[in-house]
DNA sequence: CAAGATAGATGATAGTGTCAACTAATTGGC
DNA sequence: GCCAATTAGTTGACACTATCATCTATCTTG
């Protein structure tokens, strides 16, 4: 019986951190979707990005995943050139603009994060991670 | 630096499961979404269940709660009377098709969860819960 | 009784996920 | 070198989810 509330329990945190997350985005004035902040980091951390490799690498449709970098660009937070490797594909890289927006997301999130964990311990911490990854590869 | 693997984990677990259940439930011939199996599972288990009961239980909005109860109406797994207490008010319940439906689903998320938990003792499925449950109440 | 709150319903909009199809370009096998 | 298959990006379509605003009929409370 305690399967079902523990995806119960997954599914409640996911929804909160969401939740708080967007909220204290807002409070900053930094609307941004979580698709789109996902994406931005992608974009800042990867090699040679492009919306391609995105797409692998975050499992979602390449469709979606080419939408939001639009949109990103036309935001001016993400700057398209050419890919001289190959000319059917663009290389992607954060606008200044978009790294400074990235920096005061990131700081967001630490705050959440740091919120939600404070009073648990690093080696509990660990051990729920590596519940997570093994359930997970049980399903996969 | 555990905390965003820490959410990312969840993330990824939650997306798995999802996913995971979509597959089998279609392999079963049982298409429905996410929310309209929450919601018939509140139908079955609510004493005078409402749709604002619902709504309020699963922290939801009233608007799609509302949609998804009359998509079930109109499959006919669930069947609306008039409330005597309230006339603003209908008390939803499954009906027999309604009722099949749900136990062949949870037959089916029952199998993802065994398969999910199945080498995980109990005793570490309840340390799981547990820390979900103190990280969502940090985020409150 | 009147004012405010509530249950349900509807419309609008945004974000997300998935699939199909198209183009331009690349790659592999021959 | 050439053709077939594949790939990167793009666009369109559709479904699901979430949220907000607004409307009605009804209820509750002062």
């Amino acid at each position: 019986m305690t399967a079902p509330h523990l995806i119960e329990s997954m599914f409640r945190l996911v929804r909160s951190f969401k939740s708080r997350l967007a909220v204290e985005l807002e409070a900053e004035g930094l609307s941004v979707a979580p698709t789109h902040m996902k994406i931005l980091k992608m974009i800042a951390t990867m090699e040679d990005c492009t919306a391609q490799r995105i797409a692998q690498t975050i499992h979602r449709d390449k469709a979606q995943v080419n939408r939001v970098v639009q949109e990103l660009v036309a935001q001016e937070m993400v700057e398209r050139k050419p890919n001289p490797a190959d000319k059917r594909s663009q290389l992607l890289r954060l606008s200044d603009k978009g790294e400074a927006a990235l920096r005061a997301m990131n700081a967001v999130e630490d705050r959440v994060l740091r919120r939600m964990t404070h009073d648990i311990e690093i080696e509990n911490q660990k051990t729920f991670i590596a519940l997570a990854e093994q359930l997970r590869r049980n399903l996969s």
